[in-house]
DNA sequence: ATAACAATAGACCATTCAGTCTAATTGAAG
DNA sequence: CTTCAATTAGACTGAATGGTCTATTGTTAT
């Protein structure tokens, strides 16, 4: 069986995900993981510190897995970003409510000062890969500018109304950024 | 003076916009307007009938006035859409805190239909007069689809960590969209 | 002037919120 | 087995939440 501390924080995670930090109480994630409070409060002194913790170890490495480049070896670099931006696509939870980190981002950076500090740290490691990769390519572009629009463009359509999201509709959204990008080769 | 009942979705509209839904209670409401509680239930039976309220009333106009491209004349089409989202560098609250259709679908369309419904329809009104707007331009492109990616880049640029927001740095991420743009005429 | 309704005023309510506290239970080390 | 800390357990707290209720004040029509 899974360690309390890391039920909570998969718990965490998936509710303030869906509901927002504001909009998940200390009783949903109570009655989810199934814990009583004193454990929750043995391993965490607050809510903000919890969902902090939860950033950092649960936030953060999914978004770096997928800006993981490393083991692409002889594709051009646009390609690898392209694979990247289409992968996104068949990721349910991705499609349905839009990137995590974008959406705490969101409600969270203009409120609170730590939330935005460690959303950005994210935010630039995830940047840097970007810049990382695209630096091989030798573009005419400047390679910051098109790290920062591709993220932009893939986390609004990924923002587009719940409502019809789906896999098809991510990737129409996407395919006008895919052809730039293809132009730049 | 201002008559209650439009001072008090002012400030909802502001609250709202800034701390979200979930973040904003009655009692920072009713300090801001400086009304008792009397007042405000007077004119609305309760917080999600208000916020309704004021996405009919404050949201929808404020977004659609945006996208009224009807006074451009003889401009290409192109060029009038570029001007559009050159436009959005000016307003500062845009750039610090993002779209607010886009703020408050991402917290209210997964958790609430009536939000969702609500937000769809000015979505839509706005991807709309994109549509028609790019219609006068006998494009190659799929216009439903590229006034989709603009109002998508647009969106994920405007909500880049706020931690380094400025009017540059929207623009400088808007760039490649307008340079795709340029090469569509 | 008075009737009738719109609007203001804020005390009050039940519920939920994040967080505290003490006690019981577990598990590992000696 | 005993000791001692880590963990579980949940009753409890004070403040804040959204919302109700009754009383008063303004305004307008007759």
């Amino acid at each position: 069986m899974q360690p309390t501390r890391e039920k909570i924080l998969d718990a965490v995670f998936e509710l303030v995900y869906v509901y927002g930090y504001n909009g998940t109480s200390m009783s949903m994630i109570l009655k989810k993981c199934e814990i009583p409070k004193g454990s929750l409060y043995h391993y965490f002194k607050s809510k903000k510190e919890m969902v902090l913790v939860v950033i950092e170890e649960r936030l953060a490495p999914s978004m770096n897995a997928f800006y993981d480049f490393t083991n692409d070896g002889n594709k051009h670099p646009l390609d690898v970003l392209i694979d990247a931006i289409n992968k996104v696509a068949t990721k349910k939870q991705l499609v349905l409510y839009g990137c995590p980190l974008n959406r705490l981002n969101q409600e969270m950076s203009p409120i609170d000062k730590d939330f935005e500090a460690a959303i950005t740290i994210i935010y630039k490691h995830m940047r840097a890969k970007i810049i990382i990769l695209l630096g091989g390519a030798n573009l005419q572009t400047n390679t910051n500018i098109l790290a920062e629009f591709v993220i932009a463009t893939v986390w609004g359509a990924l923002s587009l109304s719940p409502a019809q999201s789906s896999e098809e509709r991510y990737l129409d959204t996407v395919t006008p950024l895919i052809n730039y990008l293809i132009t730049l080769k």
